[in-house]
DNA sequence: ATAAAAATTAAATGCCCGTTTAAGATAAAA
DNA sequence: TTTTATCTTAAACGGGCATTTAATTTTTAT
């Protein structure tokens, strides 16, 4: 017999469950009964359509994945590199800022940097690596064309971590830090100064090594 | 009737394996019964010593704060503030590389901020403001007189967080990033690079206001 | 309607962990 | 040496968790 309508429904809601509570609190604060109960199911649903948590977890984020729409991105193709990488760090920091499931896939990732499970690393090459192609392109083309690898790849670094800990770190922290209440039009301004700060960065190690 | 003189070296014993144990992992991923075993002690030990976890890390906290030699950045109260941000970068950097108990403080201070258990938020003002005061005062020097504080707070973001993560990223996968295995002179590189990345971003972020 | 597969459920299982207990061993003070 | 407090130890406890089980209910196909 084929699988009832019922529980197509049920499988759906479980995975949405999951990519929600993932992305909140990452893989090992998240508990399958939380899931399950967001989802309305039993504990025991879980490990009847997925198998187990690991499991869930890897199709969590390609079920994220799917819902994320990375092609924002590669519209910006036409403009200056300068400008695509403003955008690039604002598409960042808006996906994590952002409630519903558009930044989902951006907060499973930022979680699994920041306590790495080493359940996805098949789909790390598959999802992230082309996102991290376009910021490795766009820095060497600030750079210029005689940029060496290594420029590169720590320029990177930089600005990943840069917009990173705005995930990782608690709300109340930044908070503390800022001195103020986080509004989005603090984020926004948290975000141009990061591309600003990062553009300056790129340009300073490509004339250092140019002297 | 005093504490035995055995009973005084397993509590320090104990306290330096907490400090070890918790500085690698963090508080949640830190168990008692390791942190016992490493100290050649029953597990019951820390509950004997210290009452429960949460206070030994507390304890922790300070022991490995008292070996943590501050005195080193105020040292370079002379040179001009573009050296002391180089300084301080490399500071940062080089405590949670090495090895020995010297750069435990830092990697305590790193969990804490990548897993935030809040039980540590009075000590927090006490250790970590004076340190960060220093870096807030050669952004504010950097910068000039007329910086804004926003300013200064963003960039303080920004530079902390490029090195925050050498911390809380893996190893492996740093290196998979780098496409090489992490030498000591790499570390530096990467240290030397920060430094100059985030001068030229404040510097951009100082002139972007003055324009 | 009936049979078979699919789905749901509560309860149980087993593991890891921090903590407690209670008895025994050890060191210090008398 | 004897006493007394300090320390050590193995075992048990209890909570949280993922997972399994087995019985029951619900849907689907014949």
């Amino acid at each position: 017999m084929s699988q009832r309508k019922d529980g197509i429904e049920k499988r759906r809601l479980l995975l949405a469950s999951a990519c929600q509570v993932f992305a909140e609190k990452g893989y090992r604060a998240a508990s399958v009964a939380d899931i399950c109960r967001r989802a309305g199911a039993n504990v025991a649903a879980v490990n009847y359509y997925f198998g187990d948590k690991a499991t869930l977890y890897a199709e969590a984020w390609q079920e994220a994945y799917g819902k994320y729409v990375g092609a924002e991105l590669s519209e910006a193709e036409g403009l200056a590199p300068e400008e695509q990488l403003r955008l690039y760090v604002h598409f960042l920091i808006r996906n994590f800022t952002e409630q519903g499931s558009q930044g989902e896939f951006t907060r499973l990732y930022l979680m699994e940097l920041a306590n790495p499970t080493g359940l996805i690393s098949d789909l790390w090459h598959k999802l992230i690596e082309p996102r991290r192609q376009i910021l490795l392109n766009i820095i060497k083309k600030i750079m210029g064309a005689t940029s060496s690898n290594e420029e590169v790849l720590f320029c990177e670094i930089s600005i990943i971590n840069q917009c990173r800990s705005l995930l990782t770190i608690r709300r109340s922290d930044l908070e503390y830090l800022m001195g103020q209440p986080l509004s989005p039009a603090l984020i926004k301004r948290l975000a141009d100064h990061i591309a600003g700060f990062s553009l300056a960065g790129i340009k300073a190690v490509a004339e250092k090594r140019s002297r």
